[in-house]
DNA sequence: CAGGAAGTCTAGCGGCGCTAGAATCGACAC
DNA sequence: GTGTCGATTCTAGCGCCGCTAGACTTCCTG
């Protein structure tokens, strides 16, 4: 039994590896740059490998989302947590989004533009996602007055995703955008 | 002369067709099934021509995403101009926008979310979507009190398009659509 | 130490965006 | 009418992509 174990742990390993290769390749040059060749050249085992672990590129990318979910769950709980009160906290955790987005752009774009092949809303989604979904809602919650919850927190998710995408995409004046998110926790703050 | 112009006409005409015919492929099988081959055989001249009036295949979806931006922009100014006070021309444009990008997706997709090679926030950007932005920022104008205008137009666009984008992905309750559209229009027009 | 399953690799398929150079077309001079 | 020559269009192919069949190697087991 040792012996199968240490082969699953070695695979357990090699496919951690796998996504750490594809996460990091994706954030110094892209995700155009992530193909399975070059990534089978980085992990030093040829392509076929990759398949043995993935359905495709596309489970790879989903699994790089699933990641990056525990990253930003992480960091918006930081942001709430060091939050003085309810306003402050929707601040902090609007910024929080908005500044992993501009820091992690590929990572981003894995979790919330690219991989479609995760359930979103629904109770089978990644836990590391409704965490972080979580956490925009408790900071939504106490400024929610007589709206539902759950909607207001996925129009408020909404308003920081186009905010954020469409500024990197050059289709906002980057200069503008603090103003923008402060006008739109404003908005969500009264 | 004649014949010179002759020949521009129909290679403008041609121009044209190819437009056309992208558009037409991408709305009805996807952007993904758009492939210079596939373009050359619906226009019935070889792939090489493509390249005679295009850039690559880029230049083709921002070709495409043009016409696009006329085409929203005549839907936000009916919306507006059938309302009857500030309110309801803000939800007029607001739910005008998101049926745009419900009703043509991939036309939405080259002109929001793909083709980046044209310039926006800058008056070098195509008329039309000057005039798609500024029927935005007309319906916002009677509600925007002391807050910047521009930046404050910007804001809402964000908004509408984190929607329909994250809806359109599956990352958003479908169903709730409606509702968080309303609960984003209210707080615009406060 | 032989047999065979498990694991990995080589090689290749069909398709992609794009382009060099051959072939064809068509307006004009004679 | 016909030959010339530039403009136009096509054929063919490059290097890349995601993905996979089947050969080969490795290593546990009896």
């Amino acid at each position: 039994m040792s012996i199968q174990a240490r082969r699953e742990r070695e695979r357990a390993e090699r496919e951690r590896l796998i996504i750490t290769a594809a996460r990091e390749l994706a954030e110094s040059e892209g995700w155009d740059a992530v193909t399975t060749r070059r990534l089978a050249d980085e992990i030093e085992y040829s392509q076929p490998v990759l398949y043995s672990h993935f359905k495709g590129k596309d489970a790879i990318m989903a699994a790089v989302a699933v990641e990056g979910f525990a990253d930003i769950a992480a960091g918006l709980r930081a942001a709430r947590a060091s939050a003085a009160g309810p306003r402050q906290a929707l601040t902090a955790v609007g910024t929080a989004y908005a500044a992993f987005a501009e820091e992690r752009p590929a990572l981003y774009d894995a979790m919330f533009t690219r991989a479609v092949d995760l359930p979103f809303a629904s109770p089978e989604a990644p836990p590391a996602l409704r965490e972080a979904f979580g956490e925009l809602r408790e900071a939504v919650r106490p400024l929610a007055r007589d709206d539902d919850l759950e909607t207001l927190t996925e129009t408020l998710w909404s308003g920081l995703h186009g905010l954020v995408t469409l500024t990197r995409s050059g289709r906002l004046r980057r200069e503008a955008q603090e103003r923008r998110l402060a006008l739109l926790l404003d908005r969500f703050s009264r």
